[in-house]
Parts: structure tokens; C-alpha cells; sequence
DNA sequence: GGATTCATGTAAGAGGTTACATGATTAT
DNA sequence: ATAATCATGTAACCTCTTACATGAATCC
């Protein structure tokens, strides 16, 4: 399974809830997500038609007596799954984090999906992983400027562990709970 | 001042030392930076011919009786000067600490330069004025993925900032001691 | 009357990745 | 023999950014 860019599946989930037009997406994403992703308008519409052209959506024209003409998307089965897919998996690179994760857990909040814990979960496992291929470097290592990298890494790693366990795991509990 | 991207100043600052050839470039950043950041041959080529263009680096032939020919670049003082203000100046998106921040700090050892301490402390200035920005919004903040978010940074921050006190600033100093 | 909202895009370019091409020398 | 090292690049493509273009409707 070919590995699309973040930026596919935050589109692809935007149209989760139902058909929507561009302008609409935009809107949503900016007000939702903004505080970590922005996208254009310009790459917005290019991604649609792209999104388009491989039948992970499909669009058709809505004229509108008093507003432009809008072009509204659905999601096909195809992206539907691709989209829930994509969602179970943690991120393999701790630089993914902050982006895609992030949206991953928005979506779970957004559209009241299980399996939140389990992602969690499992993305705690990889960075223990990672942590501890680290530590074992760590300790060969000689070069001041190489360790000084890695207790860097160090010490993010430790931070995003600490956050997905005290802060993540409670907010997609929570949502659990309620819903 | 236009900002360069951060490829463009390490590979300046790789002909700090002296001139040298392409090749030669690549080894040295895949042994000292390789762990945060790397550079595709295809990539270096290509901005070795931009960085020329711009007159930043100028280059000759040399050939060689035994291997092939190379071609050896040297930096114009534009382009020192270019690197020199570029390393004074801490890094203004958080984000961009893991490499851009980072190869300022392997430069200032590596090339043995002061103000090392003077970016720690300019830097340490920009997350504590982040953070206090960040600690307003999440006292407001209700939506709870927004709230996830702010936590989200917040400890990146945290963990960012320690690490700037505890492991970059010795690491900064001890070199101007021995040095 | 002027700004904002609604709604869509195009064009150009920056920055980077992946794959491919070449050809001699030296180490195993 | 064959793999790795030395040394340079080209071509195609992907992702994203910046700037520009259009035009009606509604809010102030």
C-alpha cells in the first residue's frame, strides 16, 4: 500500500461527515485544524482534482440562484476506506507527530470513531521503540556534538510520551465515555 | 533580507573550513549532520550551481591524474558574510529547532566560533515568548481538541527549553573554555 | 461607496525526492 | 570476479507557496 501524503487524508476526511464543497473545506480546516496546518486555496483545488482523478472522490456542479456556482465532492468507497486506513496507523517518524497525528486524534474527536485508545496505544509503543534504539547509542557515543542530538531527541521523546499518555489518552477516553 | 532556506546556509557553512568539492560535501554532512538532516547528490549538484549563480560560491576544475575530475568550490565573501549573519540569528518558528537550530549549534563548534552562548539565550527568549503567548490562549481555549493542541506544545516547548539550559548551553561553553 | 464574504481557479516557481547514467579505481 | 569508493550529474515528478484573476452579493 502506496503511503499518500498527510495532506490527502485530512482532505479526504474533511468529506467524512458528508458532501461538501471547497470553500467549505477551507473554512472547516482553518477553523479546526489551523492551529497546526493551513492550506491554500490553490492547493486545495489542485488536490481536489487530483483526488478526483484517482476515484477517491467525485464531484458534481450546484448552481445557486443568488452565490456562485459551487462544485460539491463526495467521498467514493474507495476513499472512504483508504481514509479509516489511514487512521489506525501510528506515524512512524516522531517528526510526524505534530501534523498528522495530531489529525488523526481530530478525526476520531470529529466524527465519534472507537479505536482512538488503540492508536494511542500503539503509537506509545513506537516511540518507546525508537527511545530505546536512542539510549543504546547514547551510551557509545562520543562525539559532543552527537550527543548533544541525541539528547535531544531525548528529551522530545520523552515530552510526547508523557503528553500522549496524560493528555491524549484522557481526551479520546473521554470522548469514549460520552458518546 | 530575504530569508535562504536552512540547506542553503549548511552547505555554506561546509566550505567554512576551506574549499572543496561536492563529493567531499556530501560525506562530511552524511558523518556530522546525517543524523538530523541529509542531502541527495542530485540535491547538493544543484544548489552548488544556484549557490554559483547568486555568487555566493565560485568554483574551478581540477583534474586529477588517478581519480576524476573535481570541482573545487571556495565561498565569496558575500557568502561568508551571508553565513555569519545567518548564525547569529535564532529560529523564529519552533519547528524549525530540530535542524535548523541544531546546524547552527554544530557550526559554532565545529568552526570554533563565539556567540554560540549569546543564540542560546536569544532562543531560550523566543520559546519563553511563545510559551506566554501559548499559556493565554489555553486559559480561554474550550474546544477540547484545540486544548489538546495547546497541550501539545506547550510540553515541546518545555522540553525544548530545559534542553536548551541543561545540554546546549554546557555544550556551547565548554568548547569556548578549552578553545 | 468600500470592505468582506462567497466561490472558484491559473501560473510560476521554490524546494525536494526518486530513479537513472557514467566510468575509472581500489579493496575483498 | 564483484563490490565499494570516487566523482559528477540529468530527468521526471511531487508537494507546496506566492501571486494573481474574477465576479456577484451583502454588510457597514
Amino acid at each position: 500500500m502506496k503511503t499518500r501524503a498527510a495532506t490527502e487524508y485530512i482532505l479526504i476526511g474533511s468529506l467524512m461527515s458528508g458532501p461538501t464543497h471547497g470553500y467549505e473545506i477551507l473554512q472547516f480546516l482553518d477553523s479546526s485544524l489551523g492551529s497546526t496546518w493551513r492550506l491554500s486555496t490553490s492547493q486545495l483545488y489542485a488536490l481536489l482534482k487530483r483526488l478526483e482523478k484517482k476515484d477517491i472522490v467525485t464531484s458534481i456542479v450546484e448552481t445557486q440562484d443568488t452565490r456562485p456556482a459551487k462544485r460539491v465532492f463526495s467521498l467514493t468507497p474507495v476513499g472512504k476506506k483508504a481514509f479509516l486506513d489511514w487512521l489506525q496507523i501510528p506515524t512512524a517518524h516522531v517528526r510526524d507527530i505534530r501534523i498528522e497525528f495530531l489529525a488523526k486524534l481530530f478525526f476520531f474527536h470529529r466524527l465519534s470513531l472507537k479505536g482512538g485508545g488503540k492508536l494511542i496505544k500503539a503509537q506509545v509503543q513506537i516511540l518507546e521503540q525508537i527511545r530505546e534504539r536512542i539510549l543504546e547509542r547514547q551510551e557509545s557515543e562520543k562525539d559532543p556534538h552527537n550527543k548533544l542530538v541525541l539528547g535531544f531527541k531525548t528529551v522530545t521523546l520523552e515530552a510526547w510520551h508523557e503528553w500522549l499518555l496524560d493528555q491524549a489518552e484522557p481526551f479520546i477516553r473521554k470522548e469514549h465515555d460520552h458518546g
